[in-house]
DNA sequence: TGTATACTTCGCCATATAACGAAATGTAAT
DNA sequence: ATTACATTTCGTTATATGGCGAAGTATACA
């Protein structure tokens, strides 16, 4: 039962909600995260451990950057689930929809280290 | 969003998942539900309020009792598909299965007031 | 009417969580 | 090598959460 409430844990913040919602659109590094979301990056770094624990994300080190995405097909079934869920909710959230269009946009050459 | 956070939230605790996995056998009063987990009555009963407010669960008063039980054909589909993913999840999980076999044998009359 | 029983609400305490900034780590570019 | 930058780790703080027992509410039964 441990890693079905740790699943459950990892999804019920509003911000990793968020994190989730924008990794839809394409993968991401921690600071294109850490602009979307305004928070301290070390506080994203955070979230983005605690949710590669539950392997609903995985990263990818690509020179000094990491890449965040989410873990499609993952060998968990219930992570997959519970993917395909959020994946239909919240359509219409002005907050969510905001975020995905702005992950879509964000260029982490010009982001960062401007 | 913050439904869907809420209802995270709510299944985020070994508590109240064993309390949702043995209301899938049958409605159950706070005093069953109290002596299957070993808890105290008042903690038992904010577990359930809370997990009332998200419409996980509804009550029914009988006499001096109140009966909980799952939502059924929820208003939410959120929490149709949450409980639908939950009734398929956890089937060897020892605790579940200990929980569900006494949810089916307690007898309340034998059970309060012993 | 009074007493027992089932449940809830309230107040308290211990622990968990989310946030930050500072310091540490690792990589790239000069 | 040195510097800059992306990210992580650590220490701290404020708030949220889960637990309990005591007191309150509501229902049934004597």
């Amino acid at each position: 039962m441990r890693t079905e409430v740790k699943l459950f844990k990892a999804l019920s913040d509003t911000n990793r909600i968020r994190i989730l919602k924008m990794l839809e659109v394409r993968p991401l590094c921690v600071c294109e995260i850490t602009e979307i979301l305004g928070l301290a990056p070390s506080t994203v770094s955070k979230h983005l451990s605690l949710l590669r624990d539950t392997e609903l994300i995985g990263d990818m080190k690509e020179g000094k950057w990491v890449n965040y995405h989410l873990q499609a097909g993952a060998d968990d079934d219930r992570v997959q689930q519970l993917l395909n869920l959020l994946a239909e909710w919240l359509p219409e959230d002005k907050i969510i929809k905001s975020d995905q269009q702005r992950a879509g946009e964000v260029d982490r050459n010009i982001l960062c280290a401007s």
